[in-house]
RNA sequence: AUCGAGUUGGAGUAGUCAGGUUAUCUCGUCGGGCUCAUAACCCGGAGACCGGUGGUUCAAAUCCACCACUCGAUACCA
């Protein structure tokens, strides 16, 4: 049998699944999922929640809470939305039986994936690909006297070539040079420029990704005419950079810790990066061990003795392209290396553990043409959708608009057209023709009326073209190219459409017996058999309608065990369900739904202003430190050097004034700044930005969704006066 | 500003890596038909100088160069 293992990358734990999560991983996982089942294929589904990471310390600092309880509950939430949106994590065992495989949401918190990863860690540190190196790293030393190492990034200071201030911790951008982050000058924390920085040497390993080099080259030539566009460009770009060690390790306390007993090592964790890539293979083996043979795993990741390979297919977004067809791959060669004890390669030797199929990317959802963001509140979050709407209809609209190639855009307005106009106008209308065209024909109780009519008529064309249709979508399918291959199966609805317009059943429903009468309603009855094929072919894609339409054709199989490519059988038989039915979509309307999402986004703005009513008091003294003038713009130019920086001369007093650089380009034109007398912050320390040198801020509101306004004076001030 | 991706009828989109007869499909629009069906369905028409300019070629949406715009990552900020 053909074993497939599909993985889709680990959502975050530090918040709930947006849309754009689901369009990007989450959807095309399932549906990839549930098409591989459906070609009666043994496959796993293996993802979970990421829960390690410093942002998750950082939310669980801001809720004062441990960073457990913060996983623990978006681990539950996102489980949950995502069962209700239909991914099929809720059977662990696949119900054909346990040999077809089966699914596991699990975590990285879990203890067997902890100890599994340790192991790794080990089989990798034995073999040479860990090495040890001392760095050197900036400390913070806060009043309390609490140390922390401060990653690079949150670190700057004066940069040692040029002496321009505000340089980070390895480069500058004043004058381009970099420099080893320990020559950096008057060092200090971004996040806490008051508490005392030090430099002190830390041990960490790092994992020699160099020596993979030629291997991952060899291998990504290898993918090139399998790997679409997103992906050969990323990865190529990767790899001519030239591949360097890596740290593996980590100064912080939230993560698994080293599987050394030294106590140098005690205060360290292993990177996160490194630790959930692996939950690929940990959940494999945890699904194995929970549900199946401890050692089942291997039928789904090692190479078989005859030569075939398990087909493992990863879904992620843009971003992660390089996690996965550089750095995971490497790490499986360095443990193939390290079991065997050869060089690595990425030729898969029999009972390897085997690299990746094929990475089929997503490119990002756009929300109403702007990114998603948490922080902005710009977001549609999956588990409030889902409260609100048939979660078919939103795999119907993701799957059909899904940016395979491209970013794709969801707006509210396409998403009731598209599902009114094409999901429920061709197809559910289909269904719906046939079904209510033949409860009309009279018929003794429990019998399909149409049951007479089957294989009366010839309809070897309309077969033939139907069988193009499943054979396009599965050749789709197999190049993971959703909108192609849901459109193949929708254009069978179009196609039934113009059978039933053709053979005008409505016309014979109860007439005298005819050549005619049987012609057309052979047809329906043809129709109905197309039904039946819709509902299996479509299953990947919408799986709850799928299982209403089952019920109402009367079917009492389990609809899992039929394949895909026999799904339109025109000669199987045909049953009964003698209940009214019913449309399997509610239209939507727009206005509706409009109206309801402007008062949820409501409610989000006012939960979250409350929040921020909580910050800590500052006292009178700090206040006043702070010292605001106004002043005049007398003159203001475009930045040279950055997107959205004027520069503006300020007059300051009554013979002087400064320059300030202000981020208000794309928000006011330079006519409409000249002239008006501006507040700014007068003591700041002057600093340059990108090139210029800052001296000052000038005061604006923003209500953190993009719009800013600046504070101009209510009555003409002298320049220079005082703001308190 | 640097790096990466993209720009195809009113909207969305295929085709671009391997150049070649009328440039794909969906929605919308217009005309006709049907009336079983959720104002739905069926048939037909109109609508595209394939972002711009130049080049390579017998031949360019496709290859090359430059430019413009959009998106993302990074930097800059309020």
């Amino acid at each position: 049998m053909e074993h497939v293992a599909i993985f889709m990358a680990w959502p975050y734990a530090n918040g709930p699944l947006h849309l754009g999560h689901v369009a990007g991983n989450c959807l095309p996982a399932d549906i990839q999922y549930r098409y591989e089942r459906s070609r009666g294929r043994s496959v796993i589904m293996c993802s979970g929640s990421d829960e390690h990471g410093t942002p998750i310390t950082v939310t669980a600092e801001q809720e004062n809470v441990n960073p457990q309880e913060i996983v623990d509950r978006y681990h539950e939430i996102n489980n949950k939305a995502l069962i209700d949106l239909g991914c099929s994590w809720e059977d662990n065992i696949d119900r054909r039986g346990i040999e077809y495989g089966g699914a596991l949401y699990n975590r990285t918190t879990d203890p067997r994936h902890k100890e599994l990863v340790r192991e790794f860690f080990m089989e990798l540190h034995d073999s040479g690909y860990l090495k040890q190196q001392t760095m050197q790293q900036y400390c913070s030393i806060s009043s309390d006297g609490k140390t922390k190492f401060l990653p690079d990034r949150y670190v700057e200071g004066e940069c040692p070539v040029c002496n321009a201030d505000g340089a980070r911790g390895d480069q500058c951008d004043e004058c381009g040079s970099t420099y080893e982050s320990s020559d950096l000058i008057n060092p200090r924390s971004k996040m806490d420029p008051d508490a005392k920085i030090e430099i002190r040497d830390t041990e960490h390993f790092f994992f020699q990704l160099n020596k993979f080099q030629d291997q991952l080259e060899i291998h990504s030539l290898s993918k090139q005419k399998i790997w679409k566009p997103n992906v050969k460009a990323m990865t190529k770009n990767w790899l001519n950079m030239g591949l360097r060690p890596r740290a593996v390790t980590r100064d912080m306390d939230w993560g698994i810790g080293l599987p050394l007993s030294d106590k140098e090592w005690s205060t360290k964790r292993i990177y996160v990066w490194f630790e959930a890539v692996q939950g690929y293979l940990t959940c494999s083996r945890i699904w194995s061990e929970k549900f199946a043979n401890a050692d089942d795993w291997k039928k789904w990741w090692t190479k078989n003795s005859d030569g075939t390979e398990p087909k493992h297919i990863y879904f992620m977004g843009k971003d992660n392209i390089p996690f996965h067809t550089v750095i995971w791959p490497a790490i499986i060669m360095g443990l193939n290396s390290a079991r065997s004890g050869t060089k690595p390669t990425s030729d898969i030797a029999i009972g390897d553990l085997v690299l990746e199929s094929n990475v089929p990317a997503m490119e990002y959802l756009m929300l109403q043409g702007g990114q998603f963001s948490k922080s902005r509140k710009h977001a549609v979050w999956l588990p409030s959708f889902l409260e609100n709407h048939d979660p078919d209809t939103l795999r119907y609209f993701l799957s059909i608009n899904m940016p395979e190639g491209h970013d794709t855009d969801f707006r509210w307005e396409e998403y009731v057209d598209k599902v009114n106009n094409e999901l429920i106008s061709t197809y559910g209308n289909f269904i719906h023709r046939v079904m209510t065209l033949t409860h009309r024909i009279e018929s003794p109780d429990g019998i399909n009326p149409l049951a007479k009519y089957l294989n009366l008529g010839n309809h070897d064309e309309a077969e033939l073209k139907i069988s193009k249709f499943v054979n396009d979508a599965i050749d789709s399918m197999e190049k993971q190219r959703f909108k192609e291959a849901l459109r193949s199966i929708m254009n069978i609805s179009q196609f039934g459409n113009g059978l039933i317009q053709h053979s005008e059943p409505w016309k014979y429903i109860n007439s005298e017996e005819s050549t005619e009468k049987n012609e057309s309603l052979s047809t329906l009855a043809f129709c109905w058999q197309v039904c039946k094929g819709l509902a299996v072919t479509l299953r990947p894609f919408l799986p709850f309608q799928s299982d209403r339409l089952w019920n109402m054709l009367g079917e009492k199989s389990e609809i899992d065990n039929l394949l895909y490519e026999d799904a339109f059988n025109f000669t199987s038989d045909i049953h009964w369900n003698s209940s009214k039915p019913m449309p399997l979509f509610a239209r939507l309307d727009i206005e509706n739904i409009l109206e309801r999402e402007k008062s949820i986004a409501g409610q989000d703005e006012e939960k979250i202003e409350l929040k921020e009513q909580e910050v800590k008091y500052i006292d009178f003294e700090d206040f006043m430190k702070v010292e605001m003038k106004t002043g005049k713009v007398i003159a203001i130019d475009d930045h040279p050097n950055a997107d959205k920086l004027y520069v503006v001369t300020i007059e300051d007093g009554p013979d002087s004034t400064r320059t300030v650089c202000a981020g208000l380009k794309g928000i006011y034109e330079k006519e409409q700044l000249l002239g008006k007398q501006v507040v700014f912050v007068a003591n700041l320390k002057p600093r340059k930005l990108r090139g210029i040198m800052s001296e000052g801020m000038i005061l604006a509101a923003d209500d953190g969704d993009g719009k800013v306004s600046v504070l101009t004076l209510d009555s003409e001030m002298p320049n220079g006066s005082q703001v308190r």
